[in-house]
DNA sequence: GATCATATCGCGAGGCGTCGCAATAGCGAC
DNA sequence: GTCGCTATTGCGACGCCTCGCGATATGATC
């Protein structure tokens, strides 16, 4: 086996924040591990939002042996380290948010079952206004917020 | 421990809403037993909010045959009748309002791990935010926005 | 390459919530 | 009071999520 091929610096691929979680794992005493390694490839798959189970199932089709709570745990890692953040759908089933940029909410129609997004900006007068009334800091985003869309409400 | 009492028809009693729950349900071809009885009960003694774990415990103790199933399907019907109403926790887990009155959010702070209300004055600045900018009729009392409260934030 | 401390894994059990099914029992009709 | 329709119950099984425990394997050190 050839030596494998150091990552130029110089590189154009775009750096993914998924690169180096190996060294930041390691750089906390924590492990690099196969289960670890599957789930991030896993996750390089997605975007947006995944709900726990999507991403254990896919766990268990590259490896076979992946057990849920193996998975949980490395998630709530990941999570410590920024690159995913847990939230609830409207059942209050587990989300997960990959690479969590903006801040954003989630609308769910109880009417349609559709979801969709509140925008920053919208966010932005919500939190104001928690923030000022009551001096207290939201996480829109933990949530799902049930509701009925313009096309269900009238 | 409040003991039994028998209701005097005579009683200037302030009617309650739960004392026509028996006809209401059988004006719908619904059937007045003795589970729905004792959740009734159960109901009774509570205010603001309870856990289903909570009101399954509690229907346990006063009636021993009680099973988890048959007194979540009698919450979903009493929550078609409007007498109660399922919210989730910050955790996803469900809580029910008892004779849900005004529209008032919920916040849990992840610092202190203490709950606050969102009183219906400042939940109406969200509602009609999210009206007038997407179209959207929010129910702000069906799940708990977390977040930080004034003294964990700062 | 061998050693060792310990982070991590897989397993099993448990609580929560849902659902289908066969048996039971309200309650309206007679 | 009895009958019969069918709403409801209890059971059992399942999926989701968490946790404790003994066994394993990472990776730092030599």
């Amino acid at each position: 086996m050839p030596h494998e091929q150091i990552e130029a610096s110089a590189g154009p691929a775009a750096a993914s924040p998924w690169d180096d979680v190996a060294v930041r794992l390691r750089a906390g005493g924590l492990r690099w591990t196969p289960q670890r390694r599957t789930l991030i490839e896993v996750l390089r798959e997605h975007e947006g939002h995944v709900t726990a189970s999507e991403l254990i199932a896919r766990c268990k089709e590259l490896d076979g042996t992946t057990t849920p709570s193996t998975v949980y745990r490395a998630l709530d890692l990941l999570e410590e380290l920024g690159l995913v953040k847990h939230g609830h759908g409207h059942d209050g089933r587990e989300e997960y948010h990959i690479l969590p940029q903006q801040v954003h909410g989630h609308l769910y129609c109880v009417g349609c079952g559709s979801t969709w997004e509140i925008r920053p900006e919208t966010a932005a007068v919500i939190v104001d206004a928690l923030a000022s009334q009551l001096g207290f800091a939201v996480d829109l985003s933990h949530v799902t917020i049930s509701g009925l869309c313009a096309g269900c409400h009238d």
